[in-house]
DNA sequence: GTTGTTGCAAACAGTTTGCACGAAA
DNA sequence: TTTCGTGCAAACTGTTTGCAACAAC
């Protein structure tokens, strides 16, 4: 069984509409394609980047970064830290999901096994926090940019 | 055994001197003082907000750019994501550790342990990657923020 | 003395906001 | 028809850079 995305996929496109409906917000046509562009892109965009490609199709930057904003609270879009620290983001196709990139050519790759759960327990007990949620992140090279020794 | 942060203590502050040295950097009146804000600091600070505290010293804010750089790449600052996504700086007291953040109050929490490298192999074979390393941040609850139930 | 570092100011980049117009429901 | 979303521009915040004076070595 592999630890890769597989199952358990979010709503596939057409049911982006009422996910925004859920939320009692409009699906507009520009909302549609700044999705459009995050999914077709399997690096994803900082904000800036998307902001400039969409800005071909008469988006307003100000569109870009609501919207952005209002797929991340959905779920849709997830974030990774570029080399420099900027964030970049990336389509998420599953509901539970971390992001593997490489720090040469960014691909990203998702993941969606962790064992965190023990931990979490664990650090609840030592701690007394309430543990609500964790940010994963993994990093390295990917086949094409790692050294063929 | 706790899993919190103990063992493997980074070298204390008198060695910082000795850290900067080692990259060829000079260790200045301002650079221990920004980095005595931080250490004294557990909740961290955005820099901004480090800025606007050293400027009562007549630190400027680009020396603090500067130097929470070069405090991040000595592994002295790591950061966590605030509430809003920003970055907020906090000392690391141990050369591999985690932070476990309050979201309502911003309080930190160091923990060392982290059971990833099962995940990491795991990874590895499945992508062909070489993983490099990783990121992980627990958010939740402190006991004073959480509901006394 | 040499060379890296600082503070200042200015430039720059990234993000948010106000508002009249337009589009979704 | 009502209300929310959009594009534009302006404001705002965060970050970087150039440079002369200064401090660490």
């Amino acid at each position: 069984m592999s630890i890769m995305k597989s199952s358990k996929t979010i709503d596939p496109a057409d049911n982006l509409k009422q996910s925004f409906h859920k939320l009692g917000h409009r699906f507009t046509n520009q909302r549609e394609s700044i999705w459009q562009l995050f999914s077709n892109a399997p690096n994803g965009y900082t904000i800036p980047d998307a902001a400039g490609e969409l800005k071909k199709k008469g988006i307003g930057h100000a569109t870009v970064y609501r919207t952005v904003k209002t797929l991340q609270k959905l779920g849709r879009l997830h974030w990774v830290h570029d080399e420099n620290g900027e964030h970049r983001f990336v389509a998420r196709h599953a509901s539970h999901s971390h992001m593997l990139t490489c720090r040469s050519c960014g691909q990203v790759v998702e993941f969606e096994s962790c064992n965190l759960t023990l931990l979490e327990k664990l650090l609840a007990l030592e701690t007394g926090y309430r543990i609500e949620g964790h940010d994963l992140e993994m990093h390295g090279l990917c086949p094409q940019c790692r050294p063929s020794n």
